[in-house]
DNA sequence: GGAATTCATTTAACATGTTAATCATCTCCC
DNA sequence: GGGAGATGATTAACATGTTAAATGAATTCC
């Protein structure tokens, strides 16, 4: 069996071409790859309890950001729930199809669409919500409170450490 | 313009039927949506120079995966980039169309493949890399090197923390 | 030594991510 | 009040995520 670890890099072939540039951080260490594990390591637990229900992860948050409001317009929601336009466009239909939610026009913008959960979609909500909290204090005690509520606070800091990065690139400007 | 916020939840409708459970976490505060708000932010930064190069994340994932190696099966490689095994077999057949990766089979086992990064592909990496580690850098800088590193330990922790909480379903009552 | 099983990888099918383009409405401004 | 642009939402097109099934090759078992 061929295990390649931290150590075994590159053997050879490449030794004075690599010499000047830096190894570059090693892979499974950067920023996007610990936030991609460990947050795929969250949802592998809610997965299956949705799946139960048949909802998917985007679904499920479409419906429990309905939950809080009595009715929203589709950018607040997309804002809200974290999708992009395009998707939620395409789960808004299926989510109606099945009658779990509700849509209908604004009043003073024909453009704009208002939704609203619908008494099945709470109904569900409410079959799914218990399981989903079990599972979240598990995460909750095994991890510790405390702990739990520092990452947050560590996660939301970096978002917004980021927040003003946004597109000040030097070569993105270049070409276009 | 209506703005649903932290404190305008649910007006009446629903009093009585909501008095008896939680009323769940508020929504944008679950773990996930920290997760993955945080992981946005951060690729948000990178997409727009690997896109000016033609990749994916994922692509370049790859590719970064198999600069640290000879070569790598592709088993492990999915390991390694932290990609499902179908999404892989997609991406492996694009880069290999594109010549920048190599792939042949193994020498005992013809079940499995064996794949590389071409000298095409490693020239691409060069191109990348600098520009990426130049953003990378700006994030530490923005953030803090050392707390960078403390949420990062934090994530890991989190990762080894629900490792063992997978499928308790049935099997898995062996003791750990 | 061959049927049954396991294993590595791929294909299939559907849902979402991502960017660009489209479509309808709305606003502004002359 | 009508046309140029702005805006909200959807559609289009392609790439990936996710689970199930299929394929092909090795291993086990009798």
């Amino acid at each position: 069996m061929v295990r390649k670890n931290s150590n075994d890099v590159r053997p050879g072939q490449d030794d004075d071409a690599s010499a000047r540039r830096a190894p570059m951080r090693e892979f499974s260490r950067s920023l996007p790859m610990s936030l991609l594990r460990a947050r795929e390591a969250v949802m592998r637990q809610f997965r299956p309890s949705l799946r139960n229900h048949g909802l998917t992860e985007q679904q499920w948050r479409i419906l429990r950001a309905l939950t809080a409001v009595d009715e929203i317009e589709v950018t607040e929601l997309a804002r809200v729930a974290f999708l992009l336009g395009p998707s939620l466009s395409r789960i808004l239909r299926d989510l109606e199809a099945r009658a779990l939610i509700e849509r209908k026009a604004a009043e003073n913008d024909a453009r704009r669409a208002v939704v609203s959960i619908s008494a099945k979609g709470l109904k569900l909500i409410e079959a799914v919500a218990p399981t989903s909290e079990v599972i979240y204090a598990a995460i909750t005690r095994r991890y510790g409170a405390r702990k739990l509520a520092e990452l947050q606070e560590m996660l939301g800091a970096l978002e917004a450490s980021l927040a003003g990065m946004g597109s000040e690139d030097a070569e993105v400007a270049a070409d276009e």
